[in-house]
DNA sequence: TTTTTATATTAGCCAATCCTTATATAAGCA
DNA sequence: TGCTTATATAAGGATTGGCTAATATAAAAA
């Protein structure tokens, strides 16, 4: 099989100009919700965070369980769970030198639980 | 507001032990389902593949539909296609020089449907 | 047979993500 | 006060993701 060789020229067509779509919106919502959507599902898909959240779904947990449930470094956990309370998925409160975290978005408790449902039938 | 110093020095304490995580699976399901998921959210996690697998979830299409609607180029929406499709999400169909894309799986229809629901109450 | 149309592929760059290591910080305890 | 426990942060390297530009390819049309 041959490697396609790649040698760079000029093209002469320009590419399409930039239009604004338009029947997606109608179809689906504004950019506004598509861009959030987008956001929510990014800041879900890890495994670790997936997790997380599964676990917050049943109601509060300190850092502490969930490092000793989910099974990474306790400084991971930490970080996933920065990423999650930084796009305001989940809230926390501290008590003494243990902190608290619980699901703060009800539109993301609605995820997690249907993506459970979807892919682990629970 | 004084930058922190980081000067790194031997730590004693070695880090907990790998231990196999065990409520998380009862609670969840197994590790697979994590995964896919995962992989699923992740591959879905983007503006321009929300938007496709939108249209498509009303049914089968063609790239430059898609690429007219969506408004990127079409070797974007060629290499967004390539995604969804790797991950099994979708699947295609040639009719001459055209290309039909739609929906594989049975449940990246429903995360969809669900997803437009949540965030755009369509 | 040449040109056009529709789609796919490749390279390469830049930005974002993820994990580990090494602390920092703050509160309770001895 | 000094030690311990629980959590957060920062640096840095490695990997992945995403975009554009430049083609490649295949089929239809002229």
């Amino acid at each position: 099989m041959a490697t396609r060789k790649v040698t760079r020229k000029k093209i002469n067509k320009p590419l399409p100009v930039e239009k604004e779509p338009a029947d997606i919106f109608a179809l689906i919502g504004r950019a506004e919700n598509i861009e959030q959507a987008a956001v929510a599902m990014q800041a879900m898909s890890h495994p670790v965070r997936i997790k997380i959240l599964c676990m917050l779904s049943s109601g509060e947990q300190m850092v502490q369980d969930l490092t000793d449930a989910i099974g990474t470094s306790q400084s991971n956990i930490s970080q996933h769970l920065g990423i999650l309370k930084a796009c305001g998925m989940i809230g926390s409160r501290k008590e003494a030198t243990k902190t608290f975290y619980r699901i703060e978005d009800a539109r993301i408790l609605k995820m997690i639980t249907l993506t459970r449902d979807i892919f682990c039938g629970v």
